[in-house]
DNA sequence: ATTTATTTTAATCCTTTGTTTCAAAATAAT
DNA sequence: ATTATTTTGAAACAAAGGATTAAAATAAAT
């Protein structure tokens, strides 16, 4: 009678280790989260992750490329602009959808941090990512870029601007802790991030524009 | 008359263990990073970690104020530039001391790949750096911003001005393997480092100018 | 209903890791 | 020369972590 084990058993164990295997990984790290951890926090046994993945290593791999699906399907790098729409629009599409990617704080969106940890120690999923995702991104910017600075622009000039549009974003990403200690009342809701995006949008524009009317001044 | 052991004597273990902490950690990361490797690479026994540091953490905390502090001597924030000069010229020397600073190749030079970690996962080291080191190069910069968005300039466009730029030169850190990955001619000489600094200087001056002179544009 | 395949569980193995111990060696002080 | 003090060395400990195994439970197929 008294059947009182609390196991949860409709949606199987693979997703949920997916879903705790992210959020593990994302606060300790690859070499910090353990197997142990990552099942307790999925309700699973500590040989789950080896019967439905291999092994640690290869879990965090579908952690990794599951993330960025979803979040890249959610928020798309146009946003729905039109690809003839002009390229400030543009621009500011590519912009505030990427904060959006980077910054997402809804539950069980753990790319941001995820990435951010890759980059600092980079882990062999990289490579992958990069050339399915980040170069064809890249691109993107890129042929955006050449709208502003003309078909001709010499490629370092174009990968200076795309380097300074791209890193104003991701500051807020990969320097969090410091910014929430320097500015304590800065918050990434939704409307922060549009001004956020508003304002890397025009800062850049502006930077851009001089690049393409000629050299110093 | 054979005595051949290659017992380095002359500098102390400790500074040997600071040396191979740095490198090991900034590698390998606080986790990843082991006690033994540590030892190894500075020719010391396994216990003389705790003999000299108590335990590893310690050790890391030692190694990163150290590595701090010696690439803020090295290349201080203000290049030797007068504190009358003009602001486009203060503003360009912080940025290129910043370059210098992040990616300093030197052997020996850990401190912008140890920080880069530290952002990503922060060990609670992270605390003290920010107060002693990070908000008052925070303020050095803020300063320079007022003298072109007046004394009267809002605080979160200042913000917003400082994150614009010091962004762009942390997207050279940060993101350094996909970087190098995406632009594989890239290096990062003292030379280029100069010319990193010119463009995200000049990018930066359009991009401040046009937030002083109003909005949207 | 019986058999077969799939999934879960608990217990265990084995390696790695941070730390400790304690004696020997080196160095400094008396 | 002798005695303290500091530093090093080899070995071992205890804990933690990733992986494995064989049995049990569940589901699917015949």
């Amino acid at each position: 009678m008294s059947q009182t084990t609390d196991v949860v058993v409709s949606a199987e164990t693979r997703a949920r280790l997916l879903r705790a295997g992210a959020e593990v990984f994302a606060s300790e790290g690859f070499h910090g989260a353990t197997v142990r951890e990552i099942c307790s926090k999925a309700s699973a046994n500590i040989a789950a992750i080896n019967y439905h993945f291999g092994d640690k290593a290869r879990l965090y791999e579908e952690v990794l490329s599951h993330q960025l699906g979803s979040v890249l399907l959610k928020y798309p790098p146009t946003l729905g602009t039109d690809p003839s729409a002009p390229p400030e629009d543009r621009l500011h599409a590519f912009i505030l959808s990427f904060f959006l990617r980077v910054l997402d704080q809804s539950p069980g969106a753990w790319h941001g941090q995820l990435m951010a940890r890759e980059m600092a120690a980079p882990t062999g999923a990289l490579d992958r990512i990069v050339e399915s995702i980040l170069r064809p991104l890249s691109q993107t910017l890129n042929s955006i870029l050449h709208e502003f600075l003309g078909p001709d622009a010499p490629a370092p000039l174009v990968s200076a601007c795309a380097a300074s549009v791209v890193g104003q974003i991701l500051f807020y990403r990969h320097c969090q802790p410091v910014i929430h200690k320097l500015n304590p009342l800065l918050t990434f809701e939704r409307a922060d991030l549009e001004r956020l995006a508003r304002h890397v949008t025009d800062f850049s524009l502006a930077g851009i524009r001089a690049m393409a009317t000629g050299g110093r001044r």
